[in-house]
DNA sequence: CGTTACTACGTTTTT
DNA sequence: CGTAGTAACG
């Protein structure tokens, strides 16, 4: 069981690798979503029960207006926030009946209410949301007590990767799926806890032991991935949380020594850039600087022979990634974007697919009201609500709603065509069984007959604006349906797997995406990019302080340990963000990670000892006389010149802003009086 | 009902 | 900057 789809995708890629890929197949392996979806599925049909649908976010947020909006005319409450709180509510298992003290409620105390009326509109609609399947698969686990012990005894052993990600409910999950003798085995790194945001509990991991007596924990701290230097880089940032397991990682891949030369550089006056032999830091002028030297780095790196697939660029949000997507354009790099826009969540694309879901599943109001509205057919909210109280009074649904609220040749038409291809809709994909044709209705055909009598087709044909571009992502959307036997599969993963690359688009392509979903691959060489106060850590991070900023300084780490041989840190001065320039301080966890200077010093000049003790003498005095801090002072170092002293630790390293901008670590006795 | 033009706005991260 | 929401008009 995996966190994330791209983490299960890795997995399955591993397993197929080292075990077959026939053998591989018989394991089950998924996104815990995933894995319950699809239980949920076998069981739902094994005891005759009629299909539920998957409700994607788009649909989630539609249903809480839906319920918020009567009452907020003064907009007081967010629709978004709302729909978070019914997420973790149910990540964390909490009883509706009895709320915990410290929930956070962003509807002032209409939570409860809420939060029932979107359940039974779920429920309306047959409909399970992301925390439903979870929840749903956890009640059937221990209502149904044959159907429980039937799959207590169906797994000889339980794998789960990236533990300390779990939420509640998947960890009671995973204690209703296990019995003893326990065969269950966890991976997972208090490091690289980075969804607490989502629910992630950290006592699911702490509390492991307590729980299992027999539990045998093995530490992992031989680091097969990363050099040395890497390595020391990840430390040096991590060691700053004061919330963790204390554990200390070793390079086992790599016995060469540590490389202790510092190199620099300095291409203009602001541009700065200084390495310890496969780890380099930079700081720049502007984001497109940052973006030049990433592609210029890439072009050298495959010039001495590393593949394009080895190489990522890792940023903290995908807002920042633009100016890098139009620098490797301009370099002709390929590459790919994970987790930008995804084409599924294009305007085109979403209507095709409510039309896919309102012909699979007639009673999907959400799916209705999107299709009939687009292309217009002069149906508003007015004739909507006309259909809401038809399908009320005469309890039918809203779809056969339509013929009854008469007077609309456009709905009518709309609603003979869905009936239609309603029908057919469950024999998509079965061999030459559909009523009289022998022919097989393939879901390419399905979706293209679709697509062409809803009217979509009409509109994308007719545009005058990116037409081309949008009749390609159709065409490429109708191609990717051609992977798939039924409209039950393809729409499962459409929510259930949006946004995941097909295995053949990443060969060959850089990569350029977050820190969240790079999590649990590798590359040989490692961007890591926009390290800069308000972006990594984010604005809100730092003003809440405590929690958030520890899980910021985890993001880190876990970009900075993708890396196996190469680590790019960069930061800018001057960034566009949302059509503005905002000017940024390098990030605290840019200035953590940077080597210490002393480094230099030590293989080019030789200081006389006397110097060097009469300067430390000075210091003590320092620290003695005057106030103990360094930091906010002004002073002048032998090479560098004057500076601002940002940060002072325990060892008598000093972070100081020197004049050019450039941001360094310099031992306390490089300091000239 | 549908379109346009304007304002406010907030800005992670994913199943 | 893009988008979501709204007010006003055709």
């Amino acid at each position: 069981m995996t966190f994330t789809n791209k983490a299960s995708l890795e997995m399955k890629d591993r397993l197929f690798n080292m075990v077959g890929e026939e053998k591989g197949k018989t394991v089950q392996l998924g996104t815990f979503h995933g894995l319950c979806w699809r239980w949920i599925i076998g069981y739902r049909i094994k005891k005759n029960l009629s299909k539920c649908i998957l409700i994607d976010d788009n649909e989630q947020l539609k249903l809480v207006k839906e319920i918020v909006r009567p009452d907020n005319k003064d907009k007081l409450i967010d629709y978004k926030e709302v729909l978070e709180s019914i997420q973790r509510f149910k990540d964390n298992l909490y009883d509706i009946q009895n709320l915990p003290t410290d929930f956070k409620d962003p509807s002032f105390g209409n939570f409860k209410t809420i939060y029932l009326s979107y359940q039974s509109k779920l429920k309306e609609l047959n409909g399970l949301d992301f925390g439903d399947i979870l929840l749903y698969m956890l009640k059937i686990l221990e209502e149904d007590k044959e159907y429980g012990s039937y799959m207590r005894n169906r797994f000889h052993s339980i794998l789960v990767d990236e533990f300390q990600d779990t939420n509640r409910s998947q960890y009671k999950l995973i204690r209703c799926l296990t019995k003893p003798p326990y065969n269950l085995f966890c991976v997972g790194d208090d490091d690289q806890l980075i969804y607490q945001w989502r629910g992630a509990n950290i006592d699911n991991i702490r509390g492991l032991p307590k729980e299992f007596k027999e539990l045998t924990t093995i530490k992992l701290e031989e680091n097969y991935r990363s050099t040395p230097n890497i390595l020391g880089t990840a430390n040096r940032v991590i060691c700053n949380n004061k919330n963790r397991f204390e554990k200390k990682l070793y390079a086992s891949g790599y016995k060469g020594k540590i490389c202790s030369k510092v190199m620099e550089n300095r291409s203009s006056d602001l541009n700065y850039e200084s390495s310890i032999g496969d780890v380099i830091h930079r700081q720049l002028d502007n984001d497109y600087d940052e973006a030049h030297h990433i592609v210029q780095d890439i072009v050298n790196a495959i010039k001495n022979g590393y593949s394009y697939s080895q190489i990522a660029i890792l940023i903290r949000s995908s807002t920042i990634g633009s100016k890098i997507e139009e620098k490797l354009h301009l370099f002709s790099i390929p590459f790919r974007v994970v987790g930008g826009k995804k084409f599924f969540e294009y305007k085109d694309i979403q209507d095709l697919i409510s039309y896919i879901k309102i012909s699979h599943s007639p009673t999907h109001n959400l799916a209705l009201s999107r299709s009939l509205q687009t292309p217009k057919r002069g149906c508003g909210t007015a004739y909507l609500e006309k259909l809401k109280q038809i399908s009320y009074e005469d309890g039918t649904t809203l779809l056969e709603s339509i013929p009854k609220a008469g007077k609309r040749p456009k709905a009518v038409e709309y609603y003979e065509m869905i009936k239609s291809f309603n029908e057919i809709s469950s024999s998509v994909g079965l061999c030459g069984s559909a009523g009289e044709s022998s022919e097989t209705l393939t879901l390419p055909i399905f979706i293209r007959n679709l697509y062409e009598a809803s009217g979509l087709k009409n509109i994308i044909d007719n545009s005058t604006e990116n037409r081309e571009s949008r009749q390609g992502r159709i065409e490429s959307f109708i191609d990717l349906s051609n992977r798939f036997n039924n409209l039950d599969t393809f729409l499962d993963y459409l929510t259930l797997v949006s946004g995941i690359d097909s295995a053949d688009d990443v060969d060959g392509r850089v990569s350029l995406m977050t820190i969240h979903s790079s999590k649990g691959l590798e590359f040989d060489i490692v961007f890591l990019a926009g390290l800069e106060e308000g972006i990594l850590p984010t604005f809100n991070s730092i003003n809440d302080g405590g929690d958030k900023l520890e899980e910021e300084r985890r993001i880190t780490y876990v970009g900075i340990t993708r890396a196996k041989k190469k680590l790019v840190l960069s930061c800018c001065r001057e960034r566009f963000v949302h059509g503005k320039v905002v000017r940024n301080a390098p990030s605290r966890f840019y200035i953590e990670s940077l080597p210490p200077i002393v480094s230099l010093t030590d293989t080019n000049i030789k200081k006389p000892k006397k110097q060097k003790k009469h300067r430390n003498f000075n210091k003590l005095e320092k620290s003695l006389t005057t106030e103990n801090s360094l930091q906010g002072k002004i002073i002048k170092h032998k090479s560098f010149g004057t500076g601002v002293v940002i940060k002072e630790d325990e060892s008598d390293l000093l972070t100081v802003a020197f004049k050019n901008g450039v941001v360094k670590k310099i031992e306390k006795n490089e300091i000239q009086n």
